[in-house]
DNA sequence: GAATATTTGTAACATTTGTTACATTTTTTC
DNA sequence: GAAAAAATGTAACAAATGTTACAAATATTC
């Protein structure tokens, strides 16, 4: 088990035998779920972190009317809901739900403040989780916030590019759409649309930008 | 300037002599900027943790076209960037000016962590000002993810409520309509559809809630 | 309270995106 | 390497949203 937490977020940065004897001073706990039971309930309180050591879960949110929106997906060895363990709405925003049968290690609050205080690499680690996670939610919101589609590929683009001009894409259409929050076709015409533009030019999942410059201002 | 800080996110719950005291043990450094000058320039390194002493600043982005784009005004005493002095990029995602003129208290990522050792609450307030910034994203993005405008309008509505049946608009529909991403026409287009569909009635800034179930059924 | 600025309601039309469907290509599985 | 599955390209049409413009209502300022 020491291995796993060795990997996570939480624990990166420290021995086995360290993470064992911090361990061995504060309370925690072993939960499994079956395959589909639920792990955490939208708007029950988050008291405890929750660690996957093992399977995936899936984020889900349900409306009255029966749908199931997909928000995410979670597997080992990562941690479950970080950003609610503390601050003010101390409660789960989405049903968790274990996609296969899934091992948790859970830290009551209490135990994971005082490993802040005996491990001073656990409290960086989970401030960096934490800010990690506020920075991935700013970066998606900030290409939502482009009105068009056009802009938020060519923006996508950009990044993804990190500055080289030819990159390999690492997702698929229908994964990019969902990330952009279109209809998997649309993204597919207006990826088209760059190209036709001569900006970009692509050949199966390697793209190169041929005109950055109009990337960036396509659109306005 | 003691005041200010007790009323901040950051110090809040500490008395006036007490983050005196606890700022005597640590390095800091006072920073004036005039209106209209960049306090903080997109890609530049977060290394230091900033509070708004006076005055009120704004994260703005700007493409190649010259076009700015706002994104968040922040006004004293709220800190700048809390999720940006910690985690992987360690770099301001936007421009940051000001608004007027501003002064700013700046503490080091070092004096942050010392402070974090001396004063437990200085750490929980930093925890939840994080969490409570990451918690303030997601709920935004899981606004976006709607794919149609009256499912965003229908769910900001409910949520709004907060499970009265009349309450009072906070936001113009120009601010509503920003935040949801759209134009402003559009948002009074849907709000009167879901007028005419009769799961709404307005009069004014108040909203009563007539077919609360509907509302959250509509647009499927 | 008059003057001014801001907000709201609404309309016509342009543009963008969604929807559905299907053929083709690429990847994965066995 | 053949068969199956997944991903991609594309088209026609429907639906949603953007754009622009203006009048009416409401809030703010002096």
């Amino acid at each position: 088990m020491y291995d796993i937490l060795s990997r996570s977020v939480i624990f990166q940065g420290m021995g086995e035998e360290e993470i064992e004897s911090a361990l061995e001073k504060i309370v925690y706990q072993f939960r499994s779920f079956e395959k589909g039971r639920l792990v955490a309930q939208r708007g029950e309180s988050c008291t405890q972190l929750m660690l996957l050591l093992e399977g995936s879960v899936r984020g889900e949110m349900l409306d009255l009317s029966g749908n199931v929106m997909k928000i995410e997906d979670i597997s080992a060895p990562r941690p479950l809901a970080v950003a609610f363990v503390f601050g003010k709405d101390n409660v789960y925003p989405v049903n968790i739900t274990a996609n296969e049968r899934v091992r948790i290690l859970s830290f009551p609050k209490a135990s994971l403040i005082s490993l802040f205080r005996s491990e001073p690499r656990v409290l960086e680690n989970f401030l960096n989780a934490v800010s990690g996670r506020a920075q991935f939610l700013g970066s998606r919101l900030h290409i939502l916030s482009f009105k068009t589609l056009r802009k938020k590929l060519a923006y996508f683009l950009v990044q993804q590019s990190g500055g080289r001009n030819r990159f390999r894409m690492s997702v698929t259409q229908r994964e990019l759409a969902e990330y952009l929050g279109v209809e998997r076709p649309s993204l597919a015409r207006t990826l088209a649309e760059l190209k036709d533009l001569g900006l970009i030019w692509t050949e199966g999942k390697m793209v190169e930008i041929i005109d950055r410059e109009g990337l960036q201002i396509t659109g306005q």
